[in-house]
DNA sequence: ATAGAAATTTGATTTAAATCAAGAATATGA
DNA sequence: TCATATTCTTGATTTAAATCAAATTTCTAT
């Protein structure tokens, strides 16, 4: 269960419940559309996805994001639209919970609008330091964020299998293809992480976020 | 006055006029400091600000903002420290209000706390434009964009007098000083734009637009 | 298992933009 | 006012990374 919903008293969970959806889907499928009107507050009971935003043709990656993560809570006030697209990297369960019930817990409930509040304020941070991880970095220090990202945020191991291409982890680090392919070639060279069809293993920690570091 | 403080009742109104300060920062200075203890919600009642996120020596601009702006939402809830700094471009006049009102009028008053998401997802959305921008277009298109944030957003004037360097413009749009001369030079020759020392006149808004368009 | 397709890697080339270096313009101050 | 500093512009050069092109590996389906 997510923090907000931690603090809601017993009869808004079983209010909450009576208008929830558990939905599951499959590995490719979008879960909500940049645009549309939103009509729910999205929980992620597991998978892995992406939050992207697009603009004519291009797409652009906000963020991964896995288990325990709330979708939507922008679209609760003001414009009713969601302001971005998901995309289910692997097979993902939701839990839908209706707009308008959320609406009325935070009516209800301020230790409830406390923490959708805080996190709403957890994701600016977060990219804020995605945005300057982006735009000041180069190819190295991007791919090094990558990893303690799907290492510390997402999958809480050094070892692990990741579903997607690595076409798709370039346009995450925002670089091209091949680019990427070299700095993989490098960080395998320097003995840095070990990559293993889609399994990866970070082998050195303190060298990975100094290069996250120094950019 | 805020669209959060509409919705304040007549007693929280007295109480948060009872627990405000009024201050004038002068040109330059340091209105908060990214990292330190957030004591205040802080209202732009005039001027001008950066918001910028400091990384080590480097230095990511964030946004601009101007006259309505409240600062330090993210900070109400969890880290209570200031996620950026901010600084006075001009002269700039703030409203600072106690934390702890705010926070008790959270716990009071479901329709400030709706506000207060409003604003915080409306800032999440602005922030997904512009790491797009700065990551996707080019010098162009990222300049046309900075004219058009000034033109629309802070100054809601075609002519308008920049209190910024160039230097501090081309910090925003993420190039050189140099390379945003040539860029000046170039929208200069192609009658987009009038530059007459610190006053800028926008010629062309509908070419202007299609550079931040096509990138 | 094998052909064909798709994804990935590698090397060569190009390109956008940064840096370097010098000169021009503007501001500052005794 | 003139001298000095600072900011800004312009051209030449370098550099990081994209693109292009081809080869190689991996996946898929018959």
């Amino acid at each position: 269960m997510s923090l907000p919903f931690k603090e809601l008293s017993q009869e808004q969970l079983i209010e909450i419940n009576r208008n929830r959806a558990e939905i599951t889907f499959k590995k490719g499928e979008t879960i909500f559309k940049q645009g549309v009107l939103a009509g729910h507050l999205v929980y992620l009971k597991s998978g892995m996805v992406k939050l992207y935003r697009e603009n004519g043709k291009e797409e652009f990656i906000l963020s991964i994001e896995g288990k325990g993560k709330l979708l939507g809570i922008q679209s609760l006030f003001g414009k009713n639209i969601y302001p971005y697209s998901v995309h289910a990297y692997t097979e993902t369960s939701v839990c839908l919970h209706d707009l308008n019930t959320i609406r009325s817990f935070i009516d209800e409930n301020a230790k409830f609008s406390a923490q959708l509040l805080k996190q709403l304020g957890d994701e600016s941070i977060f990219l804020y330091d995605r945005t300057a991880c982006l735009t000041l970095k180069q190819l190295h220090g991007r791919f090094a964020d990558l990893l303690l990202c799907l290492s510390l945020r997402i999958f809480k191991k050094k070892k692990f299998k990741v579903p997607i291409s690595k076409k798709e982890m370039a346009a995450l680090t925002n670089m091209s293809q091949e680019s990427l392919s070299r700095v993989i070639k490098d960080f395998i060279g320097d003995k840095l992480v070990d990559i293993k069809g889609n399994e990866i293993t970070i082998l050195n920690y303190e060298k990975v976020r100094h290069l996250s570091m120094v950019g």
